[in-house]
DNA sequence: GGCGGTGTTTTACAAGTGTCCATGATTATG
DNA sequence: CATAATCATGGACACTTGTAAAACACCGCC
């Protein structure tokens, strides 16, 4: 990234980082993003290439920023879980399923043209984990005592990371209880009745 | 893949195979995959681009096969578990984990220089993804009634792809039996004495 | 209004990418 | 050995990429 997010952002440069996410997404769309040229996105965003270079490194860093763009709108992100038990786990499992399902329409679409291997939807998959990370390893899960920390953590965030792509990139469907089911199914936790309210 | 793999190769060609994938390999253990490019890599194994060309698509395809053609050094892959119990699994397991050991001093220089979360590794990981799906999706590990059976063998191979990280590109130290009680753990199978043969 | 700093735009450039084609070399066949 | 098919080679091509420097527009500020 070559644009300083840490200060605060004038109007132009907030208006030239939507517009460059908001075309990208739309251009992933309408063909796999490996065969999107920096070129073609400055045409379409109607951007100098110079000005796209002012802020990103090159495509793959304003794909990054797109998952943090897109991430921001999910109000509870910049406050997640501070609290250590697994219900509130499964709170904040909750929550991001509902902001990503908002989303649906958009990623089905992409994933017509970007496969589940591919560029794209690694890029994806790889900044919610650097997320999941920071929130489950906040987490009490870790009461495996002959399992070391990180390796638990990087498991439970895989485990969600599963079921985002099971319901969100490979479109099935499924209820919220069946994914809290799948949930302790794949940590390997007991299944609890959904009257624990 | 430009260059065909299924008809039997020429001398030639097994040859030139064998010399780009060991240039990747070398340059990949001085610098990053990213910038390790296609003119470097020919002066390097003194080729002309042209030839290059001829076998891959591009360096990405190059990587790819490079996998291919360390797997195939490992003579149990054509032979996976037509098993179907959970002690076959962990002999595959076991043979894969003794297999990668040899290649421990070259994923460790390479690591130096290409972070877990960078193209090399992800291409390395969604390559050996592939082949446990296969593996994996042919065992009876699911006897999870409220699983669907891709889900299921998806948990399986991350689960063992967690483990060849943690060992092979974060180089971690482990017994033999401290991964067979990762493994289980992960896998939320209750934990088999050792002293099971 | 005029000034200076900021960031944008323009243009140019060197290097890399992937394709194509004409020519030569190798190879597995008869 | 001779032949035809296959592959290697070198050069040329259109294109993309990332950088650099100079001209320019937009700010708040005196």
């Amino acid at each position: 990234m070559k644009y300083d997010l840490a200060k605060p952002l004038t109007r132009g440069a907030r208006r030239t980082l939507g517009d460059f996410t908001d075309t990208l997404l739309q251009l992933a769309a309408e063909k796999s993003f490996d065969q999107i040229s920096v070129n073609e996105l400055c045409q379409r965003a109607d951007y100098p290439r110079a000005t796209f270079y002012n802020y990103f490194d090159d495509k793959y860093d304003l794909l990054d920023y797109c998952w943090l763009h897109i991430s921001q709108e999910f109000q509870f992100l910049p406050a997640p879980a501070d609290g250590k038990e697994n219900s509130d786990l499964l709170m904040y499992f909750d929550r991001l399923f509902a902001a990503l399902k908002q989303k649906l329409p958009t990623f089905s679409t992409i994933m017509k043209f970007n496969p589940v291997d591919g560029t794209l939807v690694n890029s994806f998959i790889s900044f919610f984990r650097g997320k999941l990370r920071v929130v489950v390893s906040s987490c009490q899960i870790l009461q495996t005592p002959d399992l070391p920390p990180e390796l638990a953590a990087e498991h439970v965030a895989n485990s969600i990371l599963l079921l985002i792509e099971w319901v969100f990139l490979k479109n099935h469907v499924v209820s919220q209880e069946q994914l809290h089911q799948y949930l302790f199914q794949l940590l390997g936790i007991v299944k609890i009745p959904d009257e624990s309210i």
